[in-house]
This record gives structure tokens, sequence and C-alpha cells, in this order.
DNA sequence: GCGGATCAC
DNA sequence: TATGGTGATCCGC
């Protein structure tokens, strides 16, 4: 394989036909805007995107006229300091993204050989952790606040109307179709649809509704997930075999019975995972329901065309950058596969690449179950300057942080200032003090300094925001031990230090896996390994036909591919021989070579040999005896030094308005 | 470890 | 007249 070869075909790989289906209409072809330069027209047609504001496209407003709507929205922003903010980060992303698309040039000049070999290994790597026995459902209220208020004055169902002052929390459909839409500034919405009617907020009736709601999703699955107050996962595997009904209609019937009991309409996406389960969800919006099968092949079709911003994890910003290198979808990803890690990094690619596999988690655990990792509280307000009114300020943030560190009984080691210039630049400076705090009068004392600081760094400087929040947390739980009598979790092992191989599988704090097998079948396990490897190869071999099957430049990338792919095995057993180091794979026995990511790739391998087997036989067969149930995020790092991926929990106390957030990758 | 940035809701 | 709050993660340095 020479370099003149392997840069023609990722040269050609990258030329596709013009695929504007669902793009935003900037980004997909130059507009004629007469009375502007091209460039000029390019910026304002980025910016007036960005200005539409991050919730759309995720769900639908194909009613809507976008190109009427973002002239209302750019026109009444125009000016404002906002605006200029806005203005700002928008030049800085179209450099950003010049760089990126001078990196890509550059690196497709050079042999990007290893690299597209790489990112094959990675993707079979990734294959062989799909896992298609569970059945995930995302439950999403239809425009919850909105839905609520409702409820109790009905005469505003046939009207638009929003929730929330200043700006839209969110609002009815009958606002939608005017453009108005959740994170858009009240005065903006008002010039959309000046019948519009706002009304306050009211978390107590919210979290009320929600509640009930929640009981109903506790009687389909336990263990289910909140993801917001409007928001849930739930794992409706055991209720469909316990009941013989197909998931549609438990779904259905569960969207029944919160309709009939709260009077609130949901809908729902039933897939294999987290993630496409979410992305489900939107599809038949408001009050119904999307079903991705289960099987591979269904899977891949759906992400082919699926525009990379559905994805929870793709914002504006990631999408503009994918746009520019070619990504619209993402069927696309793949054919940028080589060079992905150096444009956007290591993670990224990682995520990229379980978007283009359609694979996601499927271990869905109640909130309280993740760890929190940090507790804050900010606040906007009339521009602000003058050294006492802004300790003043300060002094009232640190009261209400010591409220919340009650509230959740917690210290915290270090503290970070926030604040929010008049102009609307972002700065945040962090110290650690001497010991871990939560009064009022030790916060204020340790970031007063900060804010000094600033001061000085900024003449006469003039806040619209200000906000405090203590991370590297302590729980301060009555006696450092909690319900079950363990020691407080937050004050356990953490950081990059190895775990013991004899300990990593009696963590209970991972719960890697639910079923365990018994050492008795040892010999029938060894016979079915062999079996297994066997149908792992001929899976190897399917992938890589389908690629090139779905693949437009298939043809010419063909041979390359041939050359580079391999399935995994040869390899580990290549650096077996190299290694005089080894550690014992805790399912197969068998020696490994003494290495964090080949042992990781292995353990990965042995978990989801049953889940080749699933995919390979591709019938819905039934649930093994012994299941074992791959680890939701199978990346190379992940088992012996596993780096810990708390997410947010509800607090036991009134739940938190706007409370846990997605990672933007690895969700 | 720090500060900026992105993302979700 | 005029664009949110809470929490998480990733990147470059």
């Amino acid at each position: 394989m020479s370099t003149d070869e392997a840069h023609g075909q990722i040269s050609n790989a990258l030329v596709e036909p013009p695929d504007s289906l669902n793009a935003p209409p900037h980004l997909s072809a130059p507009r004629e805007l007469p009375a502007e330069t091209p460039a000029e027209a390019g910026e304002h047609d980025t910016l007036k995107y960005h200005l539409l504001g991050p919730s759309l496209t995720k769900a639908g407003q194909d009613a809507v006229d976008q190109q009427k709507v973002s002239e209302i929205i750019y026109n009444a922003s125009k000016g404002s300091k906002f605006f200029n903010n806005e203005e700002v980060k928008d030049r800085n992303l179209t450099e950003k993204i010049n760089r990126i698309l001078a990196l890509k040039r550059q690196l497709e000049r050079t042999d990007l050989t290893s690299d597209l070999r790489r990112a094959e290994d990675y993707i079979l790597e990734l294959e062989l952790t799909r896992d298609l026995t569970q059945t995930i459902v995302h439950i999403d209220c239809d425009a919850f606040y909105a839905a609520v208020e409702e409820l109790d004055r009905p005469e505003l169902r046939d009207v638009p109307m929003a929730v929330g002052k200043g700006v839209l929390t969110t609002c009815n459909y009958h606002a939608r179709k005017f453009g108005c839409r959740s994170g858009m500034a009240g005065f903006v919405a008002m010039k959309l649809c000046p019948q519009l009617i706002c009304l306050p907020l009211n978390f107590d009736k919210y979290n009320a509704k929600a509640k009930e709601v929640r009981t109903i999703l506790a009687t389909y699955d336990p263990r289910f997930e909140s993801a917001s107050i409007d928001e849930a996962y739930l794992n409706i595997t055991e209720y469909c075999n316990e009941h013989h009904m197909d998931p549609e209609e438990v779904v259905s019937q569960l969207r029944a019975e919160v309709h009939e009991k709260t009077k609130i309409t949901v809908s729902a996406g039933i897939a294999a995972n987290a993630k496409l389960a979410k992305i489900a969800s939107n599809r038949n919006k408001p009050n119904g329901q999307y079903r991705i099968a289960s099987d591979r092949s269904t899977i891949m079709e759906f992400t082919r065309n699926l525009p990379t911003r559905k994805v929870n994890g793709v914002g504006r910003v990631f999408e503009r950058e994918l746009d520019a290198i070619g990504i619209k979808t993402c069927g696309n990803i793949y054919t940028h596969r080589a060079y992905l890690s150096k444009l956007f990094g290591e993670k990224a690619f990682q995520f990229l690449m379980q978007c283009y596999l359609g694979l996601g988690r499927t271990k869905i655990q109640p909130a309280e179950e993740y760890e929190r990792k940090s507790v804050g509280t900010e606040s906007t307000f009339p521009e602000l300057s003058g050294k006492t009114e802004l300790r003043e300020k300060l002094r009232h943030i640190a009261e209400e942080l010591e409220k919340d560190l009650e509230r959740t009984q917690h210290k915290g080691r270090t503290l970070v200032l926030k604040v929010k210039l008049h102009t609307f630049e972002v700065l945040t400076r962090q110290s650690s003090p001497p010991k871990a705090v939560h009064l009022s009068e030790d916060l204020y004392r340790y970031a007063l300094p900060m804010l000094t600081k600033l001061e000085k760094e900024i003449p006469n400087m003039k806040l619209r925001l200000m906000g405090l929040r203590v991370t590297h947390i302590v729980s301060i739980k009555k006696g450092g031990i909690d319900f079950f009598g363990l020691k407080s979790r937050a004050a356990s092992s953490r950081g990059g230090t190895p775990v013991p191989k004899s300990e990593s599988g009696a963590n209970a704090d991972d719960g890697e896996w639910e079923v365990w097998p018994e050492a008795e079948f040892e010999e029938a396990a060894r016979q079915e390994r062999e079996d297994e490897m066997n149908e792992l190869e001929a899976l190897s071999q399917e992938h890589q036909q389908l690629q090139e099957q779905e693949e437009n430049g298939a043809s010419l990338e063909a041979p390359l591919d041939r050359q580079v792919r391999k399935p995994p095995s040869p390899k580990i057993e290549e650096n077996l021989n190299e290694k005089e180091e080894l550690w014992d794979c805790p399912i197969c026995s068998l020696p490994q070579p003494a290495d964090n990511k080949i042992f990781n790739s292995h353990i990965d391998f042995c978990l989801s040999r049953q889940t080749i087997k699933d995919v390979v036989k591709s019938t819905s067969s039934p649930t093994p005896t012994m299941r074992l149930i791959p680890r939701p995020q199978s990346s190379s790092n992940s088992m012996p030094a596993k780096r810990k991926r708390g997410r947010p929990r509800n607090d036991g106390v009134a739940l938190e308005p706007q409370a846990a957030k997605r990672k933007p990758f690895f969700s």
C-alpha cells in the first residue's frame, strides 16, 4: 500500500453526492443574498442559524418558516450586547473551523494507513460490545411545563402560550408554530407572536405532576432512571417477558395509562439502547411513539441518514464543525474515520464511532445512584459594578451556596468563582481553600481574593452575573455512613490508581455484570468459545461487506480496506508472545498480556461473545439462562483503571428544577 | 490543575 | 427595555 493510493482513496471517498436532506439550509448550499458579498452572507447565515437557538432541529419544527423566523430573531437581536457577543463567538468558531479544514487538508496529504487501521480496529472492538438483548424506552413529556399549566387553565390549550419570564422555559405547540421555542428571550418571542401569553414558573406544581408520572413508570421498571423532571429511561425487557407483551404494546399501554391518570401526554422511543431510544422519542412527537427494531441492519439503516444534530451530545457548534468536513449524517462519519481523532480528539472520535454504529448504553439505573461532582449557584442581575456592590453580591451568593450545600450535605475542597461581564463574556477563577468549606463565611472569605484579583485585571468591571460553585466535594452525611452502612462513596477511592485484579470484579460500585457463569460449565464453555471465535470471524467479514455496500465510494475503498482490516484476536495473540508478565482473564481464565489496553480489549471481547452470538443468529432468540451483560461503555481504558464517570443525581428533597444533565460524549 | 468552551434540559 | 440556572465533560495549556 503506497502513500499515493491511500491518499487517493481517502480523497475520493470524501466526494459525496450533495445531501441536503434534513440539513440546515445555510449549511448545505450558499444562498443568494444580493446586497452582501458571499463572505458576509455566509457569516450572517451561520450567525442567524446560531441565533435560532440550541433547541432547534432536535425535534421537528418542520411547519415553521425558519427563514422568516430567523430574520425576525436576527433583527430583534441586532446591535444588543448579547448579539455582539454571539457575533464574536461565531467569528471564533469560523476561525476554528478554518483551522480544522487546514489540518484536514494537511492530513490528507500524509499516509493515513495506520490511522485507518486504528479506526477499523476500534470499530470492530465496538461492534463486539453491541448488546441487542435489552429493550430500552425513553419517555419524554410533551411541552411539560406548558401542559401542566394547561391542566389548570384549559382555555390556554387553544392559544399560543409559554412558561418562563425573560427567557422561555418551554411553550405549547401553538406557540411553536410561530417559531417560539425554549431558551428564547421573551421579547424576541413576543416579536414572533405578539399574542403570546407568558406564565411565570411554578416548580412545585411541575414537580408534583412529575411525581405522579414517575409513580406509573415505576410499575413498568422499578429501576427506571429520571433523566430530568420530564424525561426518563426505562428498561422494559423484564416487563415484556413477564407479561408476554410486545414492546410497542407495553409502551402504548404505558402512555395510555399515564394520560389517563395524569392527563399528561408523553412521547416515547423504543430501541436497543438509551441513545437510540432518546432519538426515537423525538420522531413522533407529540403524543406518539417510535420503535427502532433491535437488529443490526435496521440500526445501521437508521443511523445512515440520521443528521448528526439529532444525537445527544452534538450541539450547534459540533454540528457546524462536522458539516464543514462533510459530515451531515451519522452514516457520513465512516468515510472520515481515519482522521477524526486528529481533528477532534480521541474522545470525540470514539463518540462519533458509536454514533455511526448506533451504539449506546443499555444500563439504566436510578438517578440517585449517580455520584454528584459539584454544587453551585449563580444568578443574573442588572449590570453591577463598584467594590462594595460586588462584595455584597458575593456575600449573597455565598449564603445561597451554603443553603444548597446544607441541603445536599456536602463540603467542597475547590471553590470556583464565575462572572459574566456586561459584554456577556464569561470568566471563571478557582482556588483551593486549606480545608473543605461549606459555611457562607468561609465561602465568601476564600472567594473574595479571586474577585478582587479580577477587579484588578479588569478595571471598572461591570457584571451581569455572578456564581459560586464547589468541586472536589466530600459528603458530610451524618457519621460518614450511608444507608447501607458503607463508607461515604464520595470519600472512597478515586483517581487513576489501578484497581487490583482481585477486587475489580467484586466492586459493587461499578456493577459491571449481573450474572457470573458458574465454574462447573468450564469445559462446555471452552468448546463454546471456539465456536464463538469462528462466529466472530464470520461477523467481521460480514461487517466488512456491509460497509462496502453502504459506502458510496466502496469500490475505491475496498482494496485498502481488505488489506487493513483484520479481526482483533490475532493482534492479541501477537502481543501475547511479546510480553512476559501476564494477567489472568477473569472470564476465560486464559493468561493475557499485562497491558491495560490489551487486557481491556480482551475482556471486552470475552464479555461480548454472547452478544456476538446473538448478532450472528440475528433471530429473536430467547434470553439465555446465563446471560452476560456487557458494560455499557466499553472503551479501552475501562477495566483495571476504570475512570469513574458519575452522573448527576436528584437530591432527596424537592427535585432540582432543571436537573440531570447529559455528558457530551459517551452517553 | 486551571480556564475556556460545549452541551443538555 | 432587552437573552437563564445547574451540572458535567473535554481540550489545550
